[in-house]
DNA sequence: CATGAATGAGGGTTCATTCAT
DNA sequence: CATGAATGAACCCTCATTCAT
């Protein structure tokens, strides 16, 4: 794909988590692709604009990370278990990302763009979820659609806290997740 | 009393809400405010710097709420739906306004303030939880603090799947918030 | 004399000399002379204004300095560098404030008034001249009043050039005054 | 060559010397050199940031008026005239702005690259008195550096008087220029 | 396609000045 | 007389966008 679209993108991710949205200029985002200013007109109409290009790429890295950790071999556990741990990764670098995009792009033309782009990512969760149920690991009466969206948003709502507001330790990071997990599966699992 | 200052936040929270802090200018906000634009400076040193202070006045309103809408006399079935109404409204009415804070600050000096302003809504939460406990609802093995963020992250993202992303209509929300209840009841309570 | 006023005046000369003018905010005046906002405003009627009084109470002081530290009783020559040493120190304290006088008030309403101020100064030191010719010190051939002019020209641009340019040690200092010296008494004294 | 930047330093002479430091505005600057208003600041990083520009513009003008007018061929006497000429003249159209540098500028980064801007005037001057003094016109015992910076500060101060205080006629400035010839000669030449 | 110098509208911020207390 | 909070016009400077090369 095109050479020079990519390193905008990158580097503005870059530059959005490093400076806010704010105070990024399209000449840092530049200076960090290592083009021209003019250069980025040619593949974005504006700053924001980039917005659903850097949703489509966070995304996709979830899910590639999804696909290569979560190991389907696994007892359901481990796997719920690996599934946390990507989520906290992932968000870890993006987050902040995320925030802005519909921060900066509320009331925006983007925003209808969103779901689309979060799609797979739902999907690829139902389908992991609807395996596990057919094990009999998950409820009976648990639907999964929302059950999926409502996971991923207690997950990452976790992973922000550890990472954006109280900016916790690896030992204190570690010790979320277990409580995550812990929560998660006195919600979705049948009881003994 | 000071009145020129809440006048500031008050016009601050309309005005960002409406246009996104991107395309907010102070001029905005002091109109809103009906002062003078140098007077704004006398209060605030920038635009960014507002909001820590928007910030305490939505953890403000959200206590006010629950403490005038959850009602104690009631079952806690019926206080923990009353939670999640007020989390739900109070979240339509700012979210986009919390997005705000941490997608315009991030990697700034006013993330620190954070957690000091969400701490009395942490700290009533808890105090709900535990009279929850010792009325034996809840697990036993359930330790109250983490599980509070957890609960309050889960709303909060449910909630923002509603009113930001989704644009989910009214009966949508009803039926969103009837999932969240599931969803937290399965992980709180205790097996019957 | 009114006290509010000459604190303002001596808090002015203060700025002045350590923000130049440019920067020199009448917030910053009134700061120094310990008084409010609005009371600059009852003696001066603007930032500028305060110029002609500045450059009064610099003429006085140079006055002063003649008047105590020129010791009529010594030689000339004794007399010439005592006003050579007085024209350094004042120049090291005030010149910037000269130097801000005229290009401040270029083409403004209080240039006028300088030749008046300064008009002293010119006076006693055609006095001190005119008493060496007596003294059959001074060429026969020389005209006071024009010297008079050249010579102060001539000392208080030696002490710009040390205190203002070069900004050089006191030895050097020293060393400048007798090279003025030197050059002035060649152009000044009798040939033997 | 750096055509854009030449503009803009001879229109921030100009202007400068019709306005003042106080009253120029960046936007009289770029009118006056027909450029765009964000184009100055490519160039210079403030208003002030473009004095040492100008010094060493009306330096070099200085240089090319002394080499042109100053004839080698006359005798010193005739030289010395020339030399007073052109500073007067000189100091006739820039005075103000010198003063405006070092005013401004009083206490600012800009005053250390004043001497080195000045230099080749120095060395000019230097080499003219040097080749004064081998054809033993000048006093043996006269020490030529610290003279030269006398001379030109005489010089120069005289012609400020001539222009800028008193605001002289043509016909006083002639008189005021044999004065200091005078003054001169008396102070650097050999005895008769 | 790529460049980067030039643009200039626009907004943040300052600060001299006022005036009700 | 003195105050200092409030004012708002004025100005600096930024930075997204363009376009000739």
């Amino acid at each position: 794909m095109d050479n020079k679209k990519e390193k905008i993108i990158h580097a503005a991710i870059d530059v959005f988590q490093e400076k806010g949205i704010e105070k990024t200029k399209v000449s840092d985002i530049v200076k960090g692709a290592g083009i021209a200013q003019g250069t980025f007109y040619l593949y974005f109409s504006s700053k924001l604009s980039v917005m659903p290009a850097i949703a489509e790429v966070m995304v996709e890295k979830m899910m590639e990370e999804m696909k290569e950790r979560v190991n389907e071999t696994r007892l359901f556990d481990k796997q719920l278990e690996q599934v946390v741990d990507v989520v906290f990764d992932i968000t870890k670098s993006y987050r902040s990302i995320f925030a802005m995009v519909y921060a900066g792009l509320a009331s925006s033309e983007y925003l209808q763009q969103w779901e689309k782009i979060y799609q797979p990512y739902y999907e690829w969760m139902g389908a992991f979820f609807k395996q596990a149920k057919a094990k009999e690991v998950l409820r009976d009466d648990l639907s999964i659609e929302p059950s999926v969206k409502l996971v991923i948003g207690l997950i990452e709502s976790a992973a922000e806290q550890v990472y954006l507001y109280d900016q916790l330790s690896k030992e204190e990071a570690v010790k979320k997740k277990q409580e995550v997990l812990e929560f998660m599966k006195h919600a979705l699992y049948k009881k003994q």
